[in-house]
DNA sequence: CGATCAGTTGACTAATTTCAACTTCAGTGG
DNA sequence: CCACTGAAGTTGAAATTAGTCAACTGATCG
């Protein structure tokens, strides 16, 4: 594993993060601790599965995905990180995944020592870990009954009602930075059932494409409705 | 372990829980705070899903179940619970699970709310309470690629090695206290999809089945190989 | 402007579920 | 004490879902 495998457009690409100093100041936000600004290009790996994890990061623009692979090339994509988003706690020594850019990113990096620290004597930062870490786990734990139990259908109309309620740009409009290949191996489902199922909601009306990676929810009660969540 | 309580008939049962004061003080496995004593018989709830999450609870003796249904009646476990080991942290306010007992069982419950003001001047506590979370964080990254990505042979080949670490009685002997169904839930398949596997393996001469709660592992190897884990 | 890779669609296959019959087992209750 | 009872478990055949293989389309980059 962990070889260069990228997924989206491959070629050699030039200038990228315009105006962005390479190395800047950025509280965390949740402790006083500072972090060190880092850019990723496209499809290049921020940590390797199995390696010492030291560091945690908060997106500041672009994404990130963590992807976990098996021996025999079968891939699991564990999260979608967007802006404003932390990861890099999976694992107590070593990372469970790999994490890697979907676009050119940038991201700040805390070490995991220093948070650490700075709850000793800060009450209210060491509540909002905890927090960041219950959130996580819940997160965990709506996407095992997703893979558990749900669907074809229903687990990609939950994904892209996730992603609506994350991305919320205009009303409707879902940004999906990734590839179908990415979403299939974050929903336990093949390339090819995404996008057919992707076509069978826009024949029901529920969404509409636009390109590969811009749909428009049209019907969000439908969307719901077929998600398979308790919703009313 | 061992505490000769029934595990799967349901009948009206007498006398249980023989000589176990109702009430008792048990100290919290990471922090200076007292819990209380429980016992709860099979198949009673000990929380409800959507309740407010108030508690967290320790296994003394005897085998809990995390569960959430869909309307439709489909249902996924989330993790089953031994002796030793935490639960309650499914969720920030509320509960995200329903936890039920498996079998007559001893808990003792601690005040979430405690334990937070405990870690506040006990480092240790908030360390290992961290610790905990990111372990629970950790197995659920583990389900979500079995759920994702593993077959069914693989799926219950990874649970009965699980299950081996976890319990170690003698060796090569594992318990299972749950049904079937229980597992199937566990593990995202079908009953009978668990039973013929089970069947298939002892076949295969991987296990062997006395009962249907006690299996002995007659070859590790071979089990471990069709788990599809990284393990030489 | 053509090479390449993402995405879509179709036909077929494989894995798992569903439905159903049958067996086993533990705990009564006669 | 032992036959009865009902749930749990096993097994088989048919149905269904999603996966695999393959062809084709379309977009993007050099």
């Amino acid at each position: 594993m962990g070889t260069g495998v990228s997924e989206t457009r491959r070629p050699a690409r030039p200038a990228a993060f315009p105006a962005l100093p390479r190395e800047r100041v950025e509280r965390a936000p949740f402790a006083n601790v500072t972090g060190r600004t880092v850019c990723i290009r496209r499809d290049a790996e921020i940590y390797c599965e199995g390696s010492h994890a030291t560091h945690i990061f908060k997106v500041i623009s672009g994404a990130v995905r963590t992807c976990k692979a098996m021996q025999d090339g079968r891939r699991q994509i564990g999260e979608f990180v967007l802006p404003g988003d932390v990861f890099g706690w999976d694992g107590i020594e070593s990372h469970f995944y790999t994490a890697e850019a979907l676009a050119d990113t940038v991201l700040v990096s805390y070490p995991r020592r220093a948070i650490e620290d700075a709850t000793r004597y800060d009450q209210v930062a060491a509540r909002s870990l905890r927090l960041m870490m219950l959130d996580s786990l819940s997160a965990a734990q709506r996407r095992m009954l997703l893979l558990a139990r749900k669907t074809a259908v229903e687990r990609v109309a939950t994904f892209l009602l996730e992603m609506h309620e994350r991305t919320s740009r205009e009303p409707g409009e879902v940004h999906l930075p990734m590839t179908r290949n990415d979403i299939a191996d974050h929903l336990g489902l093949t390339l090819e059932t995404v996008s057919r199922v992707l076509s069978g909601l826009k024949q029901k009306g529920a969404i509409t494409l636009h390109g590969a990676h811009i749909i428009r929810v049209a019907n969000r009660q439908i969307l719901s409705k077929i998600s398979g969540e308790d919703g009313p």
